[in-house]
DNA sequence: CCTTAACTTCACAAATTTCTGAAATTAGCG
DNA sequence: CGCTAATTTCAGAAATTTGTGAAGTTAAGG
């Protein structure tokens, strides 16, 4: 063939748009959602500021702050485009959805408030054991999905051929 | 003893807002997080609306309107106390842990917008490889949580004694 | 060094969300 | 059946969040 089908801008759009609204669903920050979506749509899995900018329609300011906070999560890793002062945002498929299920610093935080309850309100108390057995639950949760993690990056090398980059 | 260690309302409440805090800073809305851990932090793991919105100062279409949204995502059940016209809300400790890690729906759409974008950008595009790989990773996820969810009962049993209630 | 492209920060305007008081609805109980 | 306690709904006020334009900062390239 002489050239491949070339990328519909509408369909895009339409996936951009309809992911980050599922991603918005579930508690992420509209702006962060959108550029992320639009990464991840990328046929090279990365694109600068501006080209974001205009694919978003939105100003640099909105993406600067977008990525920033995508950056903080894992979400995305910043590049810097050697020989210009252009910026590039990349997903790297792997990590992402390994920020996404570990969120280290979250369960920390919960366990951390968990703690402090069971202490202040007795762990005699029943409300102390129930705190207690949530706080437990958490830290269950901890160790499985590290190993949980293990077990599908051997599932993806089989499935996906341990070749994929990006 | 004679009496077992009153509950603190300062510590109580200092719990319920610093739990809630982390938990609206994870996506959850402020007051069916307050709600939330207020009940969570309950003896009885059960409370009435008036009771709650004494405890939280808010009105009680404030509780109402909470209580909904706890309902939808099963993280609490109501309960008719019989022969009042009053309702009880309750955390079944058990139960809660499983919404929040089964959060069916949430995957299954994700796994919806996907698909949608693999079909729209084409399986052979890279984009399209990134989103049928974060795809695969998700359908991974379903089966594997509801395997850790077991061993998570198995692991509770033996910790807590299978006898705990509520 | 100076110029200037690229990104970031900041103050503010706009949009959205959240909570309230009050009216409407529901369902026990006599 | 009405009376009334309990909850829900709804319109709007208040607070918060979000995105913009413009000024500020950084660093590549001459």
């Amino acid at each position: 063939m002489t050239e491949t089908a070339r990328r519909d801008p509408e369909a895009v759009s339409k996936f951009v748009e309809g992911f980050a609204a599922q991603l918005v669903e579930a508690g992420m920050q509209r702006m962060p959602a959108r550029v992320f979506a639009a990464l991840l749509s990328s046929d090279s899995g990365s694109l600068t500021s501006a080209e974001l900018g205009d694919l978003l329609q939105v100003s640099p300011a909105a993406v600067s702050g977008a990525v920033r906070y995508l950056a903080q999560q894992h979400m995305v890793a910043r590049e810097r485009e050697p020989g210009s002062r252009r910026e590039r945002y990349r997903v790297h498929s792997n990590q992402w959805y390994e920020a996404l299920t570990s969120r280290e610093a979250v369960i920390k935080r919960w366990e951390h408030a968990l703690r402090e309850g069971v202490d202040s309100l007795g762990e005699a108390t029943p409300a102390g054991r129930r705190l207690a057995e949530t706080l437990a639950f958490f830290e269950f949760l901890d160790g499985e999905i590290a190993m949980m993690m293990d077990r599908w990056r051997a599932h993806r090398d089989r499935v996906f051929g341990g070749g994929v980059e990006s």
